[in-house]
RNA sequence: GAUUCUGUAGCUCAGCUGGUAGAGCAUAACACUUUUAAUGUUGGGGUCCUGGGUUCGAGUCCCAGCAGGAUCACCA
């Protein structure tokens, strides 16, 4: 679509007033319209007068890329003379009648080249004079049309031969400008700014695309790969009665038509069981689990995770499907299994190095904890320096043992393998080892990665096993699990050997794409509400006498609560409205001296 | 939760022992037909996070709060 001319007769009077009023104020957003804002309100109108939509509804049929443009036109040149592109304007130099630009679509950059001639050939030389000069702004979404050439410093650029106007940006995007060298410049670093207006963080700092691009891939792959085993991919409730298979203090809602609470899950866990009971040979789920717990750099309160369970396995059989399946996901990333996170390089290719937990401990402190009692670990944590408290039982002792010694150690993708069978109350007692059970933990880069066991499907074992938990909770131990009968009803109906695996999504793609925090790795991490600015509605200065047009500039002027206004000095007000009215140039009426005194009787 | 750092223009940041608030980019006006961190000239733009206190005087010093970062603690 192009433009529809008419010759520019509208005087430039434009009453920005009635925005003002509409604009919605929260946070520690201005309190009214900045002086950039204001004007592409007025460019707005402008375009409107000139007959141009600035949010037209009709497709825009889209027929190259930038990223495509810029790869493809040095060999094929012929395939590129009449294109067809839409992004974001994001710089702009003007030389009279010639500009350049930079178009930035969803693939990149590439530069444009307007001309006054090419783009108004006739007489009336308005859009490129007036529309594009003066109605575009930084940020607007246009569409163009024109054929790819190289300019005489060499780079590959569109010249333009018809120019039109998408969507109308009316805040201004922050600038980063990059050199030749790629330095950067006046970067958009402030993470508060970037984790809250992501959208912003992209457009801006598109590079931070990539880790997303690569989140999805490992989801995509990982998926893949398990649906190419045979194994089917489901659902299960979010909302759950009981908050079972993990230990880890959930979130609490209220069922209104039920009147009971409700627990946002911690894990899935009981419930993809629950479905290997029900006769299915394998299932998973990628889904969102919710802990009520402090936030970090490794820590959001909701997070996704994988979970999955096949039936007739074991978890020795796991280890080598893990490292099948994460070898795969590191290629899908990177093309090589190998990764670069901060100074180490990994290998995701297996076969991964075994490590037994006690064996771990005894490897990194030189201290056999494999036979000692609740006493003997307590004194030992003492002798280590590691604080515990009273409601840690011997598994957790061992833990907290295993998590200060021996967890920083384990770069190279390392399985770490059975495991106490106090800490572990989900997984079947190991086949040999007396005291211990199955289950596997997988470290990389010094941060824990997957969880598996061989699932305990002993129903009487396990009803014993979550006995036991209750009684930490008696000790205090509040992320102790809770009793869910239901589940064990279904494992009484009997359950086929299993082996089950969880994987965190988040510190995997943390992993993957070499990032150190949870949040860049979240599109919308979560982050306090933005701070409230009190203001008083419209209508309570209305009720004192203030013209509803007004009201506007009285924030503007800083009086957001009536209380505020009457504190101030009238003369001094009546004197400053005449001030904004000439320095907004508003085209309303002034209230007489008498009616502005009154507003403070 | 503890410690610590930060909060100044649309963005990135200066602001000395307390004395009328600065720069670059963005923005506005003018010039300019192949520039590229375009350039030149001239303007406008601020609740110095909020609230108290000290002071003749606070962006600056003190206290409290809010938000964010870092480290630690908690946490499969």
């Amino acid at each position: 679509m192009t433009f529809f001319l008419i010759k520019q007769t509208i005087s430039l009077r434009i009453s920005h007033i009635s925005y003002l009023k509409k604009s919605y104020f929260c946070g520690n957003m201005s309190i009214a319209l900045s002086e950039q804002e204001i004007l592409r309100r007025e460019s707005l109108q402008q375009l409107r007068a000139l007959g141009i939509n600035p949010y037209p509804a009709e497709e825009y049929k889209v027929t190259a890329w930038a990223q495509d443009i810029t790869d493809n036109f040095e060999r094929f040149p012929d395939s590129y003379k009449n294109v067809t592109m839409a992004g974001r304007i994001m710089s702009r130099r003007i030389m009279g009648s010639a500009s350049f630009a930079e178009l930035q679509d969803s693939t990149g950059r590439i530069q444009i080249y307007l001309k006054r001639d090419d783009i108004c050939p006739g007489e009336d030389k308005t859009l490129y004079n007036t529309v594009f000069k003066k109605l575009m702004d930084l940020g607007d979404y246009v569409g163009v049309k024109g054929f790819v050439f190289f300019t005489q410093t060499g780079e590959i650029s569109v010249h333009v031969q018809e120019l039109a106007l998408l969507s109308k940006s009316l805040k201004p995007l922050p600038v980063v400008r990059r050199d030749d060298e790629g330095n950067i410049y006046d970067a958009f670093t402030d993470p508060e700014l970037r984790y809250r207006q992501r959208y912003v963080d992209l457009t801006v700092n598109p590079g931070y695309k990539q880790i997303f691009i690569a989140r999805s891939k490992v989801i995509s792959s990982m998926r893949e790969y398990f649906i190419k085993q045979g194994w089917m991919e489901v659902e299960t409730p979010i909302l759950q009665p009981v908050h079972g298979g993990a230990a880890a203090r959930p979130f609490v809602t209220h069922h209104n038509a039920l009147d009971m609470p409700l627990f946002l899950r911690i894990a899935n866990e009981l419930y993809l069981k629950r479905l290997i009971v029900a006769g299915f040979d394998g299932v998973f789920e990628f889904g969102k689990m919710f802990r009520n717990e402090g936030m970090d750099r490794t820590h959001n309160p909701e997070f996704t995770g994988l979970e999955i369970y096949v039936a007739y396995k074991d978890y020795i059989w796991m280890m080598a499907m893990v490292e099948e399946c994460l070898e795969t996901v590191a290629r899908v990333v990177h093309g090589i299994p190998v990764v670069q996170v901060g100074g180490n390089e990994i290998n995701f290719a297996g076969p991964y190095e075994k490590l037994s937990m006690y064996d771990s401990i005894r490897k990194y402190t030189d201290i056999d904890v494999s036979g000692m009692d609740e006493d003997a670990l307590r004194l030992t944590c003492g002798y280590l320096g590691i604080e515990v408290t009273e409601s840690m039982g011997k598994g957790k002792l061992v833990d907290e043992i295993f998590s200060a010694k021996v967890e920083a150690n384990l770069i190279q993708p390392t399985y770490i393998t059975d495991y106490p069978i106090e800490m572990t109350p989900l997984a079947k007692k190991h086949r040999a080892k007396e005291g211990l059970v199955e289950r596997f933990e997988l470290f990389v880069n010094g941060k824990e990665i997957a969880n598996a066991y061989s699932e305990l499907n002993d129903p009487i074992d396990q009803r014993e096993r979550l006995e036991e938990q209750l009684i930490l909770a008696g000790r205090g131990d509040d992320e102790a699990m809770a009793m869910d009968d239901d589940f064990l009803r279904a494992l009484e109906y009997g359950m086929p050997p299993t082996s089950g695996l969880g994987i965190g999504i988040d510190r995997l793609v943390m992993l993957l794409t070499n990032q150190h925090t949870i949040q860049e790795v979240l599109f919308f991490p979560q982050m306090r509400p933005e701070k409230k600015v009190k203001t008083a509605t419209t209508d309570d200065f209305i009720n004192i006498g203030v013209p509803a047009e007004w009201v506007p500039v009285l924030n503007k002027m800083g009086f957001n609560t009536v209380e505020e206004l009457k504190a101030a000095n009238p003369n001094k007000v009546f004197n400053d409205l005449g001030g904004m009215r000439k320095k907004l140039k508003l085209e309303i009426v002034m209230p007489a001296k008498e009616v502005v005194m009154a507003w403070f009787e």
